[in-house]
DNA sequence: AAACATGCTGTAATAATATGA
DNA sequence: ATCATATTATTACAGCATGTT
């Protein structure tokens, strides 16, 4: 048994069944004897849409294959060969085309998923840069708050100086850094997001960057 | 009888203008008799670490060829007639092949640059977070400076008040709110991100998410 | 028991085909 | 015709399981 494995089996017999029945018409496609002058093949398929279908080579499965394959993958995107020998007999495939099929369903698969968790990330992305907007303009009106309560202190303190003999304040204020307009105390990115703008130094937009590769 | 087993030849009567060109690129490698003589298929060609280039069934461009529309690619991703007919004559293909080559290299590189773009974005969101958690922890410090201020200021005005008529502090200073943990001043996205960590509360990594489709 | 061949499965990259704009 | 996309198919190579020297 597996014919599969059977060293002489021709491509055409392996491939008959599959071929076959997709190609209920073999397709005018002219032989090598037809001149190359001009350009031969590339017939311009008109629409046709309502569902033409005409004298096509179609190799595309049809759509009750697609849906129990599209089912079956929804279960496991693994394919075990008990699975495929029987999804291939139910719907009358090469066992060869279901896993092909397995494998091209999760490549396609694998290229969602990185839009999907490319725009997540993206939301993500500008949620967190909004909401740094927000603490860097929270921030700021805290430092000013900060300088105006110190300026107070040094008043009162100044004052109050005239009367009492100096009473060590508890807390332990002094001046010290805190005058300069502050970029932030860790200097971080030096002056990147400074400004609280939408961020856009880098440009996410699509076709930007015309140079990988 | 070669040509009788050579999966290629029975092919190339549907594809003839395509395949023939690369029957001649056998690259004198392996005994390609052995293979020939073999199953057409299912070959499994082990490492030949050293060796370098296997011996090339068919189909595949060679090096050389990819080269050139490699370079041709990097100059514009677009192909023009003339370049796609140039480029053919200049490496033997069919000028449709080329244009094949190019819209699947096009295609290629689309999903390379998603790939590239989604690293890009995921270090400046890594990047926003870092810093956004240090703003949120410079703003939590600032606060607790904040308030120890006011204390300050209700202590020496409390102070003062035996001795002068109470100036009228130019600054307006009321503890009004202030005094809750104050959970940043916009009460954004509720919870998240008050404490900071890694904010890994949606899981980044890969394959968490098998659910699209 | 170890070394090795075989065969299957999977992933990655690519070629080619089909369609629609 | 060209391009973008979606599909189907191939090739090559990697890892694992099993059968053979």
């Amino acid at each position: 048994m597996n014919s599969e494995n059977d060293p002489m089996v021709l491509i055409s017999e392996y491939y008959s069944d599959v071929y076959t029945q997709f190609v209920p018409v073999p397709l005018p496609q002219q032989g090598v004897e037809e001149v190359m002058a001009g350009k031969p093949r590339r017939r311009r398929r008109k629409k046709e849409s309502g569902g033409g279908e005409g004298e096509m080579r179609k190799r595309k499965l049809s759509e009750a294959q697609v849906n129990l394959l599209e089912r079956s993958f929804g279960s496991d995107h693994k394919l075990e060969s008990e699975r495929k020998d029987r999804l291939a007999a139910e719907m009358g495939l090469d066992p060869r085309q279901v896993a092909v099929w397995f494998q091209n369903r999760r490549a396609r698969w694998k290229s969602k998923k990185l839009e999907a968790e490319y725009s997540k990330l993206k939301a993500e992305h500008d949620n967190a840069v909004l909401h740094k907007c927000r603490l860097q303009t929270e921030l700021l009106d805290l430092k000013d708050q900060l300088n105006e309560a110190r300026r107070e202190i040094q008043r009162l303190s100044e004052r109050s100086e005239g009367f009492s003999s100096n009473s060590p304040t508890s807390s332990s204020f002094s001046m010290e850094h805190m005058d300069p307009p502050f970029l932030g105390e860790f200097g971080f990115e030096g002056l990147e997001n400074v400004i609280c703008m939408p961020e856009n130094n880098y440009d996410n937009e699509w076709g930007s960057l015309y140079n990988y590769m």
